[in-house]
Parts: structure tokens; sequence; C-alpha cells
DNA sequence: CCACGGATTGGCT
DNA sequence: GCCAATCCGTGGA
């Protein structure tokens, strides 16, 4: 069923580029994760990049702190934070080591493990083509339909649990470029990307 | 110790 | 479109 599985998985080197290279390049490539016996495999379709030297936005725009610390780690790692009291949202580190960059997952496609997805989601399994849509497109979403929480907080994504396979680089005209969502601070920086007419997308 | 706000979501108007 | 839920990380007293 899955030639897209049948691919191998990005090393350190393809990381340690600069976030906004990441960024894109992270869009077609497929985030898989094993655990507990479940599979779990998607699309990424929408990334946003943070970049804390400069950028305010940033969890490590004001330095280096415990929650942050996997962040200035060198690139390949899982940034895994709590929000709103009630979500979890996945990042990729990126770049060289002591730099405070990442890559926040926004959306992905999914594609192996969508019914394990679906009773994670909504405690029941697929009910119509609709709900399928509704699995993963926002990044708290994609973490409760992969059962991603804070004890994947800096994960090595070079390893065996999570990581990305590789996959043929989506052309730049396939991309849309916008301001990135749900921030207050650096809300200029055209950091948003996506593919174009995905329709895993959050928002347009 | 305490106060504040958030890289969101889903339900209601 | 608007807004409450909900709790942890952070910083100041």
């Amino acid at each position: 069923m899955n030639s897209l599985l049948n691919q191998p998985k990005l090393k350190r080197n393809f990381f340690t580029l600069d976030v906004l290279t990441v960024a894109q390049s992270l869009l077609g490539k497929i985030l898989v994760k094993k655990s507990d016996g479940n599979t779990y495999a998607g699309k990424i379709v929408e990334v946003e990049a943070y970049d804390g030297t400069f950028d305010e936005a940033a969890h490590t725009f004001i330095g280096k702190t415990k929650r942050n610390e996997i962040m200035f780690a060198e690139g390949g790692f899982f940034y895994v934070y709590f929000t709103y009291g009630a979500h979890f949202c996945c990042n990729i580190v990126t770049g060289v080591k002591d730099i405070g960059t990442a890559v926040l997952l926004r959306a992905v496609e999914p594609l192996i493990g969508i019914e394990e997805m679906a009773i994670n989601r909504f405690g029941h399994h697929l009910l119509n083509e609709k709900e399928k849509f509704n699995l993963t497109s926002g990044p708290g979403k994609l973490c409760k339909a992969f059962d991603i929480n804070k004890k994947h907080n800096t994960t090595d994504l070079t390893g065996n649990e999570i990581f990305i396979l590789k996959q043929r680089k989506i052309s730049a005209d396939k991309i849309v470029i916008t301001k990135r969502i749900g921030i207050k601070k650096s809300v200029e920086l055209p950091w948003r990307f996506y593919i174009k007419n995905n329709p895993y997308v959050s928002r347009k």
C-alpha cells in the first residue's frame, strides 16, 4: 500500500540547516511515530518557522529556560510544549547548536493509523469523510491524533520512535507563504508555509 | 508565593 | 465571528 513509507529517514544534516530552509524542505515529507504497537504516519502540509535570535514570537526570544532548552540543541530533536491549558504542539529543532530555532508542525495529511488517530481525537472510529479532514488539521489536533505529549519532548528524530521520511521536494510554485497564525508579536514575518490546495491545511 | 498570558480548539451567537 | 476553557511556564514580589 505504501511506497511513500519505503524511503530512508532524514538524517542529522537535513535538520542542521537554517530554520527557513528546513521549514520549506519539510513540506511533503512523512512524519512517522511508532509506539505501543501503533504506527502513525502523515504527510507534512503546513509549518511555521520560529527564530529566537530576533523573532519575538519564538519561545527562545527570552533566552534559554528549562522549557525551551531543547530548542538550543543542534537540529533534529523534538520540542513539545503545552499551551492554553489543553493542547500540545510539536516542533522540529533546526540549525546548529546554541541557536534557538525550530519549525512548528501545524498540519499533516493522515496516511497510516487513521482509525487509531480517530480514537485518540474523538474517542470513536471515523464516522464520515468530514471527520477525516478534521483529524490533523491544526497543531494541537495533530498532536492529539498522533498521541504526542510532554514525554516526547527532546526525542531524537534520528532514532526509531519518531522520525521523518525523505520524499521528493515540493516545487516552489506549490508552496504558499503567509504570515503566522495565533501570535501577537513579530506578526509581519512571512514564515508560515503550506502546500497549495491541500485540504488538510488548518486554514487559508 | 502569586499573577498573568499563551505558536489552540470547539461550541455558541 | 466571538469567546470560554484550562493549566503550566515564567517572572516579579
